[in-house]
Order: C-alpha cells, then structure tokens, then sequence
DNA sequence: CAACTCCTAAACAAGC
DNA sequence: AGCTTGTTTAGGAGTT
C-alpha cells in the first residue's frame, strides 16, 4: 500500500512530486542522508531501516520569522568565520601572493566590523528590539556585501592562481599531495561561493537588493562549475534542521570534494553557468527570483498570468493543485506555497535542477561543438545551442533532446520535451528499457553525473540490470555481495534512498532473473559476479538515435534526470567513440569473459548506421568485437562460474587512472 | 496482435 | 520471530 503510492509519486510527479516527496523524505531523511553520506555502510547495513531511522528525526518547525533571523544570524556567523579564517590562511606564509596586501586591506574591516556584532549578539538582541536588529543586520549586510564582493573577487583571483599553479606543479607530484591541494583550493572556492550566495540572497529577501542576474552571477562566474554539484548535499539536506552542526556540511564538501577532484581539474575550459545557489530560503512569494533568467515582471501584483499558474493548475513543483482562477491560484499560492522549509527546500531544488541542466548544456554543447568541428560538420549547424529553444516546441528535431538553453530555460521544464503531458502525467510506471541501452555509457554517464544522482532525488535513466552490473563492474574484483549491491545503489543514487523495499526487490528480482547475474559461493558468502556474454545477448540487437527511443529515455525519467539521458544519448547513440573510455579495464583477471565493447567505453550494441536522422558513424573495429562477442556461442556456462578464480591477482592495476579515481572513490567509501 | 522487455508486487523458502 | 537473501510467479505497461 505504502510503497504503491509511493511508487506512483514517483511516477506521476516527474520532478514536482519529487521535490515534495523529497522533501519529506528528504527533510526525514537529512539526518540519514546525512549519516548515511559519512558513514555509509554503519549506516545502511541494515538495508531498509534508514528511512525509518533517518525519518524518525523531528524536524524542528520554526515560523517564518524566526527561520528569517536565524539564518540571517547563521549567516553572518559563516561570515565571520568565514572572513576570519580567510584572513588567517592569508597570512599564513603559504599563502603569499601579491594579493595578500590588498585582501589584506579590506578583511581587517570587515573582521572588525563583524566581530563586533559577533562579540555581541545577545547583548544587542537585548538592547534592541527585533526591528531595530533586524535594520542593523541590513546595514551590515549591505556593507559586508560590497566588501565581501570585493574581497571574493580577489580570493577568488588568488585562489585560481593558485590552483593552477598547483596544478601544473602536480604534474610532477604525487597525486595525493596534488588531491589534497586542489581539495583546499576547491572547498575555499566552494566557501566563497556560498557564503557570497547566502548574502546575496539575504539581502535579497530583504528587498536590500534585486537579483539581478548579472549581479548574481557576476562574482561567480570565474568560479568553475565543478563546485556546483558539492552544493547539492546542503541542498538536500534541507536546513530545517537546525541542530544540524555545521562541520557537518563542511564534512560534506569535503567528501563531495573528493569526488568530484576530477571534474575538478577542469578549471581551465570556459567559464560555465554561473549557479546561482543558495543555502537559505528565499523570499516568500517570490519563486520567480529564483529561476531568475525569466520575465522578471511577473510578480503577483501583475495578475494577468503567473508563471506558476497555467491550465488551471498551480505549477510549483510537484503541486498541481486546480485554481480556477488566478485569484484563487494566488491565494492558492501565499496559502499553500508560504515562506517555510518546504517552499525555500522546494525552490533549491529547483534551483539545483535548472542548474545542473544548464550546466550540463554547456558543458554538452562544447562537446558538441568539438564533436562538429571533428567530424567536418559545418559549425554553423548548431542551431539547436545557438538559440535559445522553446521548450514544448521542436522536439527531438533531430533525434536529440535539446534542453532549454541557460537563457531561456523557462519555468515550466517539468515536462521535458516532447512528452505530451500525459505521459508523465498520466503516472504511468517508469519505463527504462530504452534507458537500458544507454548501460554502455552507463560508466561515463555515471561519472559525469555522480555527483548530480548522488544527491538528486531523480531516477536513475538506467535499467536495474544496467545498474547492478555497473555496481559490480565498479569494484576490483568484479562481484559484489546483495548487500554491497544494495550499498552502491544508496551510495550512488539520492533516489534510493528511499523506497528501499521496492527497489531493493526489484534488484534481487533482477539478480535472479536475469543470467547476466551469476551467484558465486565465496569465502564472503556469496556475491555477484556479471556474466558479460549473457548481459551482451540479452540486450537488443539495435538501437536508434530515433525519437521515439529518446523519448522513451525519457519517459522513464523525472526530468531532472535529462540532461544525464540527454548526455548519454549523445555520448553513445551519435558518437560512440567519445564516450568516456573510463572504464576502460581491459584485463580484469577476475572476468572470465572477454569484456564487452562496452567495457572498452564503446557502445554495447552495434548502432546501426541510421543515416537519416544520426550522425556518422564513427569506425567500426568495436562493432566487429561485437558481431564477435555476440556470435559466439554461450554454452561457456562452466565459464560462468568463476568460483576460486575471482581471488586472482589483483585486476585493479589494469584500469586506467580515471577509472581507478572512481573505483576509489566509490569503493573505499563501503569496501570497509 | 504477439512477443519481448522492464518494473513492481508478492509469495515462499532457506539460513542466520 | 524477524530479518536477509534468493527464487519464482504474476500482471501492468511500453516497445518492436
């Protein structure tokens, strides 16, 4: 019963419900999310107890006014610290720049000016009434902002200098050392970030200042994307927790910082969307502020439409609650969408999911872009990234999704693209069976969006068997127990975290179903191996770039995950080659079978040559590996069984160096 | 329309 | 008894 709607929450309520859900779950869940993130498998062993563990905590309500001058104290307490552990690892001789003496100039200032209020917060909150605090804050805060932009932009000159410099001397260091450097870097750089985002939007919610969205994003844009995604854990741990100490999220970071190291190093392309993140709640009533790049007129005074309101139906996420009218919606809308945790959690979600997407655009279209110019296309062909795309338009011109571009990502995204609203709406299951012949690129795909499932609440646009097998091709040996599996999935995905009792069926379901899932008695017990050669036959024997394919990609999806489909379509239905050969592993002693193309970051399936609608057809010695793979007979059934052998020498020494970071990454966290 | 794939749910058994 | 693990069956939904 229970799971059932829970399922069909899912289901029916592509990204909306999700927030919601999420943000029950997640709210529930931030004190598990939160354990679970740091102690993973202490606290996820007992499979199918977290949620209930997690849920348990009581999310401590606090009236808008209160959440107000809390986080406003919250912030400026992060500033000072902020400011003055800035102004000490200025000072401290490894950090000599040329810089320093002009930061040096404006942190005193500001450190005096905060530590003034800091020294004495309840005194002044004793000698002035709450009006008059709250007039202060926002002097201060206006003085800090100028200050604190000033100074950000000078940390961050630094801090890149610095960065690149360490990174070209890493070159010759041990990557270690090189790690942790660029970790500091890294959580500075985040630092920064937020704490320049919180102001902003502090101000912000105090009608101090109009976002702007250059004036958002003008500070940030030298900051590199990779940043971005480490927000994501604050993000869904929801702050409503207030006793949730601070070093937690700052553990957080650390770990997401290791994670995300690689993407990390990629300072040097071009400056990405700026995300506009924020770990307090924005202004009551005022969603609009937050998915910025939009008419800004639409506020609630102008009646005559509302961007949340359309056909009938309220559109915050996850909502669609029928107004007949938009006096009714509005009401509808102070009432129901009213400055709490819920809507300010809702709007960062949202926020989260327009800018991974539009992250995610850049970062595709400059593949694209290369890819074109690669191949001799006329690079004037772009037309779906040079402009921007109407969303309920032009679908799948061309056999690809097209995400909204960063500046006209409209508001209304909650349908992706070509899917009739009935498709998503309707509630119908989640279907990934397409997804499932995007498991080749599952590794990339995975890699490049690791941090996004890890901490969105989206579905994963891959089949159960693609994720099981990835799950144990991650690992050395090649095998996992149900329950290591178990702990990938939750590792891996923000979405399984929740409905274990479904999903975690649906695996052991999939495990004993399929024969690519061989069940191997070990000295741990008993674990999974994955038999290449059955998961190859199993799979279709083509596939299409075809619209109807990436559709059916996406219908499966809350559409938070497209821009990973959308990714993984372009990186194996068009060019195969160009996907991430990570996971390269080409001699893994423990596989007994000759590893799929797949495993050599080709396609798992020969894509057929669709000259209509796909791009050309990239060279064909993996499709020959394939016809191989495929023709050969399976009756290696004996082969299957690797029993003993699974001990051989350590395989892990094959992988190429990315490979190894993931696998590190992923497997030290559980392995223990 | 049938066959297929995938997902979900559920029953059941064995072992701990 | 309760839980985990594993197997199996059934049915719905979508695709080919």
């Amino acid at each position: 019963m229970m799971v059932e709607s829970a399922s069909e929450t899912i289901r029916s309520a592509p990204s909306g419900q999700n927030g919601v859900g999420s943000l029950s779950a997640q709210a529930d869940g931030s004190g598990g999310a939160g354990t679970a993130g740091t102690a993973p498998a202490a606290g996820r062993d007992a499979s199918g107890r977290e949620a209930a563990s997690g849920g348990a905590d009581s999310n401590g309500e606090m009236s808008p006014a209160e959440l107000l001058h809390f986080q406003q104290q919250q912030a400026l307490q992060v500033a000072r610290q902020f400011l003055l552990q800035q102004a000490s690892s200025l000072n401290s001789p490894g950090n000599n720049d040329s810089k320093q003496s002009a930061s040096a100039v404006q942190v005193p200032v500001s450190v005096a000016m905060m530590s003034q209020q800091m020294l004495t917060p309840q005194q002044m909150q004793q000698i002035l009434s709450p009006p008059q605090l709250q007039a202060l804050l926002q002097q201060q805060q206006a003085l800090m902002l100028q200050q604190l932009q000033e100074y950000y932009k000078k940390q961050q000159e630094q801090l890149h200098l610095q960065l690149l410099t360490q990174q070209q001397a890493g070159k010759q260091q041990p990557k270690e050392a090189l790690g942790n450097k660029q970790l500091a870097f890294q959580q500075q750089l985040l630092q920064m970030q937020q704490l320049q985002q919180q102001h902003l939007l502090n101000l912000q919610r105090q009608g101090l200042v109009s976002l702007q969205p250059s004036q958002a994003s003008g500070p940030l844009q030298a900051l590199p994307q990779a940043v971005c995604p480490t927000d994501l854990p604050q993000l869904w741990k929801g702050e409503g927790a207030p006793g949730q100490p601070a070093e937690d999220s700052g553990r957080q970071e650390g770990l997401d910082l290791a994670s995300t190291a690689v993407t990390a190093t990629s300072f040097a392309s071009p400056p990405k969307v700026s995300p506009p993140l924020s770990h307090h709640p924005l202004p009551n009533g005022q969603p609009t502020v937050l998915t910025s790049r939009r008419d800004s007129s639409s506020h609630e005074e102008t009646p005559s439409s509302h961007p949340l309101y359309g056909h009938g139906e309220c559109k915050w996420p996850g909502c669609e609650t029928l107004c007949e009218d938009l006096g009714q919606f509005i009401k509808h809308l102070n009432t129901e969408h009213a400055l709490d945790d819920r809507s300010t959690a809702q709007c960062r979600v949202q926020m989260q999911v327009v800018q991974q997407l539009e992250i995610q655009l850049a970062k595709e279209s400059e593949r694209l872009q290369a890819m074109m110019a690669h191949l001799h296309m006329r690079p004037s062909e772009p037309k779906p990234f040079s402009q921007p795309v109407t969303v309920s338009a032009d679908p799948f011109p061309d056999g690809l999704v097209h995400p909204p571009t960063s500046a006209a990502a409209p508001v209304t995204p909650l349908r992706p693209p070509g899917l009739g609203s009935a498709s998503l709406h309707g509630g119908g299951p989640a279907r990934r069976r397409s997804n499932d012949k995007f498991c080749s690129p599952i590794s990339s795909e995975l890699a490049q969006n690791h941090e996004f499932y890890k901490n969105a609440d989206v579905r994963p646009p891959f089949t159960y068997a693609s994720l099981i097998r990835q799950a144990i091709l991650e690992t050395p040996d090649r095998q996992l127990t149900l329950n290591e599996i178990y702990n990938w999935f939750t590792r891996m995905f923000a979405y399984f975290r929740r409905n274990t009792a479904t999903w975690k069926n649906a695996v052991r379901h999939n495990l004993s179903l399929h024969k690519c899932f061989v069940r191997v008695e070990n000295v741990k017990g008993a674990v999974w191996t994955v038999d290449e050669r059955e998961y190859q036959k199993r799979r279709p024997p083509k596939m299409t770039g075809s619209p109807t394919l990436v559709k059916n990609m996406i219908s499966g999806l809350s559409y938070g995950a497209l821009n990973a489909s959308y990714q993984a379509a372009l990186a194996e239905s068009s060019f195969p080659l160009l996907s991430n050969p990570g996971m390269l592993n080409p001699g893994s002693a423990s596989s007994l079978l000759p590893l799929s193309q797949e495993d050599l970051g080709a396609p798992g399936e020969p894509l057929p040559s669709n000259g209509s609608s796909s791009p050309p057809r990239l060279s064909p010695p993996q499709y020959s590996h394939q016809i191989q793979v495929k023709e050969e007979p399976a009756e290696a059934e004996d082969d299957r069984r690797p029993g003993p052998p699974l001990g051989a020498p350590n395989p892990s020494t094959v992988g190429p160096p990315e490979d190894r970071d993931l696998e590190e990454d992923l497997g030290g966290e559980d392995m223990s």
